[in-house]
DNA sequence: ATGGTGGCGCGGCCA
């Protein structure tokens, strides 16, 4: 069973791309992120031709997320219970024992802003409605982008970044309270070359002088984790014409 | 260097 995370910044854009990938590395599950699509234009049959159903919850122009799988998904929601939010982040479903959360967690701008206080809203009510889901779905992955950094061996540069959105302390902090209700974060269930990232950006060559930060995350119970074989970063796609500024991380299990 | 690049959508916001 292979379950993997890809923030696609424009599905209509990454199309070509996005079956490329699915087609070479055939992960049973794939959550994307930054769909920007509307759900009456969302490109299902492209998926389907090539062996997935998906599921999405999108809106014009920002955010936006979806999972596309080869078995069935049921028990879709695409919202954190009891917080009230029209920006379309959230996407969960069960695919056979598997309950799957796809996130999208804000960006958060700056340090101090209201979309930083929005950010720690949304994470504060994220771990709440974690809490619950945990205790009905023994194999739960939480996955996604979720723009923050964790450790500082997720940063190119700590010092630079120190106190910065997606490194500062009240951000890490929500992460951290993720763990402690028994995620774990995949990645690090492994040995892995050190500057290993997920998110260059655009400007300044960032990705050609691996200026990167380790932000998109795949998080799993403990039934999980003592299941997990592996976990890697795909860097591959940050390669092609006209890439996303993320590329997949991809975590194996030993079941399915 | 308060810049730089990219997506959406056609001016300015968001990342």
């Amino acid at each position: 069973m292979k379950i993997a995370t890809w923030n696609v910044n424009s599905l209509r854009v990454r199309l070509g791309q996005v079956i490329d990938w699915l087609r070479a590395v055939e992960p049973d599950v794939l959550a994307m992120q930054e769909t920007k699509c509307k759900d009456e234009h969302f490109p299902a049959d492209a998926f389907a031709e090539i062996g997935y159903r998906v599921e999405f919850s999108g809106e014009a122009g920002y955010n936006g997320v979806a999972i596309a799988s080869r078995k069935e998904a049921t028990g879709v929601a695409t919202d954190i219970d009891g917080f009230d939010d029209h920006q379309r982040r959230v996407i969960a479903a069960t695919i056979g024992e598997l309950r799957v959360i796809n996130l999208y967690v804000p960006n958060g701008q700056r340090v101090g802003s209201e979309k930083y206080e929005y950010k720690l809203r949304w994470l504060a009510a994220l771990r709440d409605h974690l809490r619950i889901e945990l205790e009905r779905h023994g194999q739960l992955v939480v996955l996604g982008d979720f723009n923050v950094a964790p450790e500082d061996e997720d940063v190119h540069d700590p010092a630079a970044w120190e106190g910065k959105i997606m490194c500062s302390e009240p951000e890490r902090a929500a992460i951290r309270s993720l763990r402690q209700l028994g995620l774990h974060d995949a990645f690090r269930l492994f040995e892995q070359p050190p500057q290993s990232f997920t998110w260059w950006d655009y400007r300044a060559g960032a990705f050609r002088r691996n200026l990167g930060l380790r932000i998109d995350l795949i998080l799993v119970s403990e039934q999980l984790r003592q299941m997990c074989k592996s976990c890697t970063i795909d860097a591959a796609p940050r390669r092609n014409e006209r890439p996303s500024d993320h590329v997949p991380v991809i975590a194996e299990f030993a079941f399915g």
